[in-house]
DNA sequence: TTATACAGGACTAAAATGGTACCCATTAAC
DNA sequence: GTTAATGGGTACCATTTTAGTCCTGTATAA
């Protein structure tokens, strides 16, 4: 499926929602509500987002949670780095030389290519596109297939 | 870290593999020889990989198993499909109009938008781009950001 | 000082994944 | 026709990952 995992899904969701509104703080409590998901996991999800930067806290009576920086400048890739680690799709594709079967496995370089590609294609896509609800024009169909892939 | 699967991995070095040499039958035992991965597990790889149609199987001496078409008409989304099911990266961005958060989401037709343009990418890279030693060559950089994200 | 709200970590339950084993079906070779 | 090689299918178990919960501590505005 190469499926993001569910937490990964609802950060997305509610840094959607806070980005929405981007002068409030917002209450844990109160995005769990917006975004109708279960308290304690949304208040996991916010605390991965600030570890990685993406979120900013406030604690104490009026805090919460906002924005580190703006919409536009916090990427789909981020937003998944945050929760799962970096966009990777084989696992040396992450850690390089790690790899016992880099003499028979053969793949190794170009799935790297893969994955390069699909990050590029991740960072592109930022907060602002995300929480917009007109939905992004994407005209990927023709740019991507452009893309040439003729060996050298 | 948006992963392959194990499997999927080695059903990509296995399909390699089998690219490399299309015109003999190749055994499970063989190939798991050649990949250096456990028997069993290749076996399975294998069968999951006919089943999606993507090799064909012969039983009996001097039998095994062979590409069900060429390689440059195999896509990594197609080995990824056989063995993890179809490329989505959400829940909903696979089976529409199931979630019971659509309301409270937001995100949705965006997301599915982004999945769209991985799995367009993942079918414009073949087996034999794969199974090329010679690293393909992907000029992501530019192209992809090229694609124009702006909402309408 | 107190109520509010985040921080951090430990813990548990459930699900997906990976790996193995077993037995059956088919087929080529002799 | 018998035999040995080889894939087909299924069931099972162990491990890991994921998700979700809870508890205790800390900061802060009123």
């Amino acid at each position: 499926m190469l499926k993001l995992s569910r937490l990964t899904d609802y950060a997305a969701v509610v840094m959607a929602q806070i980005a929405r509104h981007p002068q409030v703080s917002h209450a844990a409590a109160d995005l769990a509500d917006a975004v109708q998901l279960p308290h304690p996991t949304v208040s996991k999800t916010l605390k991965m987002l600030v570890k990685a930067g993406l979120l900013e806290s406030q604690r104490g009576v009026q805090g919460g949670y906002r924005l580190a920086r703006p919409a536009s400048h916090i990427t789909a890739a981020d937003i998944i780095a945050a929760i799962e680690g970096p966009v990777a799709m084989t696992e040396c594709s992450q850690a390089e030389g790690e790899c016992d079967l880099a003499a028979t496995c053969g793949v190794a370089d170009n799935w790297q290519r893969v994955s390069l590609a699909i990050r590029t294609l991740l960072e592109s896509v930022t907060l602002a596109h995300l929480a917009d609800t007109t939905p992004i024009k994407l005209p990927v169909q023709l740019p991507i297939q452009s893309i040439s892939l003729a060996s050298a």
